[in-house]
DNA sequence: AGTAAATAGTTTGTATTGCAAACCGGTCTG
DNA sequence: CAGACCGGTTTGCAATACAAACTATTTACT
């Protein structure tokens, strides 16, 4: 792939994977099989508010799955990535590598 | 600094860098000493519009300097990044790794 | 000479969206 | 049983990324 290419890519990311809380989340649910959103709140430090809203967004995409159910009395909600999730934070963080290392060599 | 602390700080990422096209811009800045605008308009593959925007962004955070000049009859637009510029780019990369290893090896 | 197209950008308008704050249904605590 | 806490969702607004329109000069064509 030639520079060119690289840089053009990059400058045209997924936003939706890209974006600061979602690729803290992301990257945090690759590395686990799953999690549930207050593990989450306290490993990306978000308001439950927007962990709730980025969730979603994920979740609309078929990045993750939400699973909600019961723990003793209350509720309680697990993530998980889902195959097409896992695969895209992957080659996402590939595709940042291959940027930061056509910028270095030059 | 633990992982809580790694995610955290990237769930808070510097917006200004972090989108993908000034990403792109000071990634490619970052290895030369000075670029100018129809090159980067070819190596991010932005358009004219949106490139002279970021570039202002990046200017008023003091990131990179434009230098504007006349060659034969025209002008001429050449960009170059700030000490401080060079210095973010560089930690901003160097987050992203953290970012990425924490998620690694657990 | 006149006009069309290219060069080298800037400005504007709009639709999206990230965030904070308000809200909500439950549960536990004194 | 009032208030605090838990586990979130919804709402409202301010910021902003992108496309498209615009400006101004220069070169090419006829």
């Amino acid at each position: 792939m030639s520079d060119r290419e690289i840089f053009e890519e990059i400058a045209t990311l997924e936003r939706l994977i890209h974006e600061p809380a979602r690729l803290a989340i992301m990257t945090a649910l690759s590395s686990v099989e799953e999690a549930d959103f207050l593990l989450l709140q306290r490993l990306t430090g978000l308001t439950k508010g927007n962990l709730s809203s980025h969730l979603t967004k994920l979740e609309n995409a078929e990045l993750l799955e939400i699973e909600k159910s019961f723990r003793g009395k209350r509720t309680h909600t697990n993530l998980k990535l889902t195959r097409k999730g896992r695969k895209r934070i992957e080659t996402h963080w590939k595709k940042l590598d291959s940027l930061r290392k056509s910028a270095g060599n030059k």
